[in-house]
RNA sequence: GGAGAGGUGACCGAGUAGGCCGAAGGUGCUCGCCUGCUAAGCGAGUGUACGGUGAAAGCUGUACCCAGGGUUCAAAUCCCUGCCUCUCCGCCA
């Protein structure tokens, strides 16, 4: 959520904020119901106080044994004010807030302006793309040939979008998830945490997720959980409800969680291989930073992330995402991109964001400045990076011509020295 | 799942014949004093949110004693529901 001031005393701020996403959205019913909202408290409170001061009277009235039954009366029906103004304030605070929980993040003034993802902007590229003296193949090609992706089973278990790893397959992706982990945790001062799968809906609240875009997510039946479709999610709201110390600032938490998406509007797209899955692996980077340094602060995670790639020697490159295509809580987000030989694209393997204090007003995370007053924290995640996609981009940039896959230096020790993937 | 107990401020812990309780007391923390170091001692302060007012410091109102309802002129205190914690039993990886 952004700062309701902004709305009072900024509006305009917003609506080009808005209208660089390309949002639609009615800001003058917003300030409509705003001022709805606030003189209402007004009168209610004023009411309130009215009750409370005639209240201690009658309690002394009663305790001289005097006669109070004229307050009485009178208190009654001021009871019968106060609640039908305090149901029309209910109602002003509701439509409020489901209005002000649908605005996005207001973009960082860095963030290019632009419509759609071919207004991102390169900013920097790792590595080459490796040569090869043969025609690559994509993974889904390799995976099957080396038997070590099985989809058409995976696709019998449960349905489409769903993968089945076996043998070296398998063993990769669960080296993959242990090479992150133990980088993070040991080079770049990260907290491993293990959290939850499902979350209540006050966390997805919380992380933006909600109401927005419920119908992205896997819900439970008979409770209302929902399988997370990121470990932002339980990650972030750890510290929800916190007030932190500011010393403890930036705190650096890395997980590994199965993420778990319904891709609606992605019908068709990306079918084949790992590449767009409704449960997939992940390793991602949270943040709860001080205000002061937390675009700071994501040029570390971004780095930390890219720092996988680097060990494992891929090409990559980073991208500014433009205002049209910022995600919804964020303020600033960098996408890493890594080339697919086997495809001939580039694909995001890690999306790295600052959502400044937007989750952290939600799910009321804040610190205390030295000197006593609270603020709200900035939180920042990032991919630290897609398990998955990880996997392909090895498979498909460390393939031999006789389709065999050379195991990446880095991932040996995780691999019981195996140095090459071959068919059982 | 069955039976019982309980959820008060950073923490511990008072507060049940409803009003004077945002809440005693203690610990912790902050600031000041004192003590040749350390410990102790003395004094003051120390919740959050949303409003009003103000340039600001501040002043002020309302709400919050797990959450949501209810009873009452009035609820931390009474009633109902939910959630969570603990103990015992059952089941289980």
């Amino acid at each position: 959520m952004i700062d309701p001031k902004i709305i009072r005393e900024h509006i305009d701020v917003l609506e080009k904020a808005l209208a660089q996403r390309q949002a639609a959205f009615d800001t003058a019913k917003l300030r409509e119901i705003d001022e709805k909202r606030r003189s209402l408290i007004v009168e209610t409170e004023k009411l309130k106080n009215e009750k409370n001061v005639l209240s201690n009277e009658i309690a002394k009235l009663k305790k001289s044994g005097a006669d109070a039954s004229g307050q009485i009366e009178y208190q009654r029906s001021l009871g019968q004010r106060i609640e039908a103004c305090a149901r029309d304030l209910r109602a002003a605070e509701e439509e409020w807030e489901q209005l002000a929980l649908v605005i996005p993040n207001i973009p960082d003034s860095s963030v290019p302006v632009g419509t759609s993802d071919e207004d991102n902007a390169v900013v920097k590229t790792w590595g080459e793309k490796p040569a090869f003296d043969f025609a690559p193949k994509a993974h889904w090609d390799l995976g099957e040939d080396l038997d070590i992706l099985d989809p058409k089973r995976a696709v019998k278990i449960t349905g489409s979008r769903f993968a089945l790893y076996k043998s070296q397959g398998a063993m990769l992706e669960r080296a993959l998830i242990n090479f992150m982990l133990d980088l993070h945790v040991r080079e770049h001062g990260y907290t491993e945490v293990l959290p939850p799968f499902m979350v209540n809906r006050t966390s997805m609240t919380g992380t933006g997720q909600l109401p927005k875009f419920e119908e992205e997510l896997f819900h439970l039946d008979g409770v209302d959980y929902f399988l997370i479709p990121t470990a932002e999610v339980p990650v972030t709201n750890i510290h929800a409800d916190e007030i932190l110390k500011e010393d403890e600032l930036p705190i650096k938490y890395v997980s590994y969680t199965p993420c778990f998406r319904k891709e609606a509007g992605a019908h068709g797209k990306d079918t084949r291989g790992l590449t767009r899955l409704h449960q997939f692996n992940k390793v991602e980077l949270v943040k709860f930073a001080h205000p002061d340094n937390s675009f700071d602060e994501l040029e570390g995670l971004t780095l930390d992330a890219e720092d996988v790639l680097k060990r494992l020697n891929i090409h990559y490159r980073v991208s500014a995402l433009c205002t049209g295509d910022l995600g919804f809580s964020s303020a600033k987000t960098y996408d890493i991109e890594v080339w697919l030989p086997g495809q001939e694209i580039y694909r995001e393997i890690s999306s790295c964001s600052c959502f400044t204090d937007f989750q952290a007003r939600r799910a009321k995370i804040r610190f205390r400045r030295q000197g006593g007053k609270t603020e709200l924290v900035h939180t920042l995640n990032g991919s630290g990076l897609a398990i998955g996609r990880t996997v392909m981009a090895v498979m498909e940039n460390y393939q031999d011509a006789d389709g065999t896959i050379n195991v990446p230096e880095a991932l040996k020790p995780y691999m019981h020295g195996l140095d090459r993937i071959t068919r059982l």
